[in-house]
RNA sequence: GGAGACGUAUCGAAGUGGUCAUAACGGGGCUGACUCGAAAUCAGUUAGGGAGCAAUCCCCCGCGGGUUCGAAUCCCGCCGUCUCCGCCA
């Protein structure tokens, strides 16, 4: 959400950026608010002017009563009754002009950052740099669930009749791997300052309007039967519920948190379940970061962040690149994002296994996130990446560590948290 | 789940239909005076949102409604906190 300060005053710029997301069914809708932004103003100040009067009129009331002046009292008091009903009319339009623009301008994209490259759509995304050489053994690399299925570390079959599809019983060493590339994560970013965190993993629905689009709830979002409550689809949700409607002092920034949760999703609509596999599913496990900071931090936040998915990546031995979204794939609420992939030597080609956003001051104008310090209030950034998703993160991991007898190998740096194992196999 | 109490600024807390919202009173913070410095003392200062060039005005007493000329105060709904009982990892 952008400051319609900003739009008010800088018609043009904001046209030029919907423009570069190709998003030009919007571009009325910046006149469109600025006439009703004006209208609202002025709805707004007769309504005060109204209760101005009212106010005075019924201290005067208050005034005469204490005097036991009745009867003056009660001529001045039709004056109130007159203007009720006009009152009555304007706080009607008032409400329904201000929802009006509110509703556009969460329409409106967030003004990307000058460095994105333009295009369309995702097939217009730029690399940007490679980390460590893509490998293709000389043998075939089997689907990832076969490398699970062979060391026994997946039962598909049960969590189908358990929970249904897009649900699994992760086994043995493959479910004991993926609990310590999350151990390992937490550590990892607890090394590098972050504070480690444990958050709610159900959220009441103001949070999750709060944090999302109506659209992104209905396609995600579990509901909890009989109560106000969701199934958290990641833990930025609560990690950033957590400062809503806050002011931060600024002495208190950046705030560097790095949170574990279980994920649940619909994936209603447009990817849908992968029928065979953990890549996409109803129920995952996260490592996240967020950071909420000052404004002229954020830029560098942002690097920070992808980077320390790229090292975590490089140290279990997984080829990762690094891919900026491109201006027309770029949510309405980012300033920038960029997505780690890793090397899948199976499909000999990058996956996303990581998303790293800069929001600016969109999320937190949305939410009421601000600071405060020498030279006022004003709002603060925020940033979410992923450090690591074990599900997806397995596909690579199985892949990239494949030996060909169909044991894996497993890096230094996991091997505390695998009881010292080298490798895992039958 | 049952019973009761409560929700007002940075904290404690007063206000129970009008002249009480920067909001009594007390504590804390900040600034200044005194001091070689500190403590003590004294003085000042210390919430948010919105409209306006400004003067100024509007909104804000957990949240949302209602009654009233006027609501922190009365009524309804919701949320939260605490205490006791029950139940449970």
């Amino acid at each position: 959400m952008i400051d319609i300060k900003f739009l008010r005053e800088n018609p043009d710029a904001v046209k030029e950026n919907i423009k570069k997301k190709f998003q030009d069914s919007k571009l009325p809708l910046v006149d469109e608010v600025i006439k009703l932004d004006a209208e609202s103003r002025a709805v707004k100040q007769q309504a005060d002017d109204l209760r101005a009067n009212r106010n005075k009129i019924s201290k005067q009331i208050g005034a005469l009563m204490h005097q036991g002046k009745k009867e003056e009292a009660m001529a001045i008091r039709e004056q109130v009754t007159k203007q009720a009903d006009l009152l009555e009319e304007l706080e009607q339009k008032e409400a329904e002009l201000s929802s009006k623009v509110t509703e556009i301008m969460m329409t409106i994209p967030q003004i990307i950052d000058p460095s994105v490259p333009i295009g369309k759509d995702d097939s217009e995304n730029v690399e940007i740099e490679r980390y460590g050489e893509p490998f293709v053994p000389d043998f075939e690399v089997p689907y990832h669930t076969d490398i699970m299925e062979n060391l026994n570390g997946i039962d598909f079959d049960s969590a189908r009749k358990v929970a249904g599809n897009g649900f699994y019983y992760l086994m043995g060493d493959i479910a004991r791997l993926h609990s310590a590339v999350i151990s390992y994560a937490r550590d990892f970013m607890i090394d590098r300052g972050f504070t480690y965190c444990v958050p709610p993993f159900m959220i009441r629905s103001n949070v999750v309007t709060g944090v999302m689009s109506f659209a992104e709830m209905d396609s995600m979002m579990y509901k909890i039967e009989g109560e106000d409550l969701y199934l958290i689809g990641t833990s930025e949700h609560s990690m950033i519920g957590k400062f809503i409607d806050t002011i931060n002092p600024e002495d208190t920034l950046p705030q560097t948190l790095t949170s574990y949760s279980p994920c649940f999703r619909k994936e209603k609509g447009a990817h849908g379940i992968e029928e065979r596999g953990v890549y996409r599913i109803h129920q995952f496990e996260k490592q996240e970061m967020i950071v909420v900071c000052k404004p002229e931090e954020s830029k560098m936040w942002f690097d920070k962040l992808w980077q320390n998915t790229v090292d975590l990546f490089r140290s279990m031995d997984i080829p990762v690149r690094t891919l900026e979204c491109c201006s027309g794939d770029l949510a309405d609420l980012k300033v920038r994002s960029l997505d780690v992939e890793a090397w899948s030597p199976r499909q000999k080609k990058y996956f996303e296994v990581g998303s790293c956003s800069n929001l600016g001051d969109a999320q937190a104008r949305r939410l009421k996130i601000r600071v405060s310090g020498k030279g006022g209030k004003y709002f603060a950034h925020t940033l979410n990446n992923t450090v690591v998703a074990p599900p997806r993160m397995l596909i690579a991991f199985l892949e990239n560590n494949l030996n060909e007898d169909g044991s894996v190998r497993i890096p230094v740096a996991l091997r505390p948290y695998m009881g010292g194992k080298e490798v895992i196999g039958k």
